[in-house]
DNA sequence: CTTGAAACCGTACTTAACTACGTGGTTTAT
DNA sequence: ATAAACCACGTAGTTAAGTACGGTTTCAAG
């Protein structure tokens, strides 16, 4: 589907949403790996790469931190031993998260649905209710 | 069912479970505000401000900032209209959060189902789903 | 009533994740 | 062929979210 070619540095930063140095950013830390540079001129990035630096972006918004998102695209990497335990130490991170959003959900349709009823400001019952949670 | 009473400091950052200087933090940011000080020994706070700290700690392991949280916070006070529309917001956040959680869970099901059948490892379908969430 | 653990307080340090900056090289549009 | 725009690289600065620390005060147990 995608047309897969290769970038210099700033049109991967403008495909990807992100600042150049964001890109230099996680080529230092190895969480991608920087292309070899030619004889003369600039490093050229293959495209796929956007997909992986959209990846990074939305799992940080999930919580996972720049080291964890590390393993996750590492993943494919490896026996498979390895990645099934780290994948399933992943899943079992997801499934508690979902949990947690699913509650958080809940109470702010409560909120939302009291609010429509009533000038009442329901007192919030949200944070006892997620404080809980093991 | 908690028997609500006064702790020092302390004792209710052990009960939450985080360290006493970052409660100070906490009141410092004025996510928490700080008891007064009676005019002689210590500040009291009250023991429901464990839930609210357990809250705070859940919530940014969803992903949402202090900032954010502060804002939830608030959520009980002011008034019914203002509190509808961020809860609206933060709902409309936390929809899109369980979409992509529950596009990552897949994959990891599948990368463990494959690991699970073989010993060749699947290339990985992970990054390209995710990355095209929008 | 003393003494050791906690609380208080202000300030400084740390880590993660960028972001900016300066100097110099390369490319491309005119 | 030359200026504007962009890349390379190293270093320095920033913001969020703590964490540490050093001196003083206060409480509570023996």
């Amino acid at each position: 589907m995608n047309n897969r070619h290769e970038l210099t540095i700033g049109k991967l930063a403008k495909q990807a949403g992100v600042n150049v140095e964001t890109i230099r950013y996680y080529q230092r830390i190895e969480l991608i790996n920087e292309p070899i540079k030619p004889e003369s001129g600039f490093r050229k990035y293959d495209s796929n790469l956007v997909s992986t630096i959209k990846f990074i972006k939305r799992a940080q918004q999930l919580g996972f931190v720049l080291a964890e998102i590390k393993e996750l695209l590492n993943l494919g990497e490896g026996n498979c031993h390895d990645v099934k335990e780290l994948a399933i130490a992943k899943r079992r991170k997801i499934i508690h998260q979902l949990k947690d959003l699913h509650a958080m959900k809940k109470e702010l349709d409560g909120l939302i649905d009291a609010c429509e009823k009533t000038e009442d400001t329901p007192n919030c019952a949200l944070i006892d209710t997620l404080a809980k949670s093991p």
